[in-house]
DNA sequence: ATTATCTATAGATCTATAGATAATGC
DNA sequence: ATTATCTATAGATCTATAGATAATGC
């Protein structure tokens, strides 16, 4: 079996899929056209997958795990709760702006979320909304966090990233600015002033820079 | 001809699509579940839509209408820009939360931008960002409004009065708290201090008091 | 004559399954 | 024998149009 350009066909037709959905939605695109788009024909999906859902239910899982799986890492750069706050939001908001296909405006359409098997995509938000409260706790003014309450907050800071999505939808480039910009706007939120939030941008901007520059080194040995 | 219970049979299908297109989304909802909801055959929306995309149009531009027309009643009330601006965004919250079923769901959807004659809504969209902006202008800090500009302050003010979609979409209610805090979400965003966002919220809870109290003298007249 | 419905249907889809086929790997 | 495709198709839709029908209003 001669490899195809582009990854295994699995992978292929996953990409696609993510292009056509994104672009048409979810229930607006049949299989044909994925199908079409990969090469292949519309019945020779089903030996990838069992169905249309579970292509979506597992492109929808895609957009979020990453941010969650890098929660730990973020974490072990800083103990200063504001900083890896503002380091999880801008990773989050990069992961969205920077993802093939904007899979991320699908999770709020209707026929989307009546397909079965979206539970892990829907735990997997529900989890880092909980990451946020967590982070956001100790940095929110008690006047915020004495009438929203930590869930509350969490939801309404997982929401705050996501202008990324409605931005990406209208064509303009996510570029850097854009992305402190939104992120910011979390500490913002939680009430945390000015002054403090330009110290969290510029903190956060060296840490990344030694991070990487650890990785770097790791890499070359 | 008899009247139906509710309404002209024009709103009794503008009403059926809007529960249909929220819950299952737009192009997974079928002409003849809409007929059927409403009570008549398939063919017999033809007569009073030119087609389902006509249908589609003509809710969303009911879902934004609203908030655009009262802006110059709200901009009478005072001329404390901040206290206008917390009023709009109140508005447009209670208009997203109050409407009979949550079309503000659609307006991202991939299936739904693609629908011709969706072009009246995007211009209302668009045109109140260009007010949130000119709104939030004032009272926004001089590093904010910096970073920013005023054109996509405007946007991103619209995004966080949006939230209160996706929290509608969960199931859970919106009450007073909670439109408040979106509302006032907006100033905090702008780099209002949490001492002068109470203060707005206080003049203007009063405000619409007063204006309220007006309208019902007027309406006993 | 106009209004608002209906029946019937054209013509084009859709998803998913059944079973054939060809190539590889043991 | 397994893997990955194919062809063919069942069975169920879809939207929109054509033209009939019945009731009202002039």
């Amino acid at each position: 079996m001669p490899e195809r350009l582009a990854g295994t066909p699995r992978e292929q037709i996953l990409d696609a899929a993510a292009r056509l959905f994104s672009s048409k939605g979810y229930a607006a695109t049949s299989t044909r056209e994925i199908a079409e788009a990969v090469g292949i024909r519309q019945a020779s999906l089903y030996y990838h997958f069992a169905g249309k859902g579970e292509i979506l239910s597992e492109l929808l899982c895609q957009s979020v795990r990453p941010t969650v799986d890098s929660v730990a890492r973020l974490e072990s750069l800083t103990d200063d709760p504001g900083v890896v706050l503002y380091l999880v939001a801008l990773t989050d908001v990069r992961t969205l702006a920077m993802a093939p296909y904007n899979i991320g405006l699908l999770h709020l359409a209707p026929d989307v979320a009546q397909v079965e098997g979206c539970d892990g995509f829907t735990a997997a938000r529900d989890e880092l909304a909980v990451i946020y409260a967590r982070l956001a706790g100790p940095v929110t003014s008690p006047d915020v966090l004495g009438s929203l309450g930590p869930a509350r907050l969490g939801e309404k800071l997982v929401h705050t990233v996501e202008e990324v999505i409605g931005r990406r939808n209208t064509g303009r480039r996510i570029d850097v600015d854009e992305a402190v910009w939104i992120a910011s706007s979390c500490l913002r939120l939680c009430g945390v002033d000015s002054v403090r939030v330009e110290l969290v941008v510029k903190t956060a901007a060296t840490l990344l820079d030694q991070a990487d520059a650890g990785a770097d080194l790791a890499g070359r040995q």
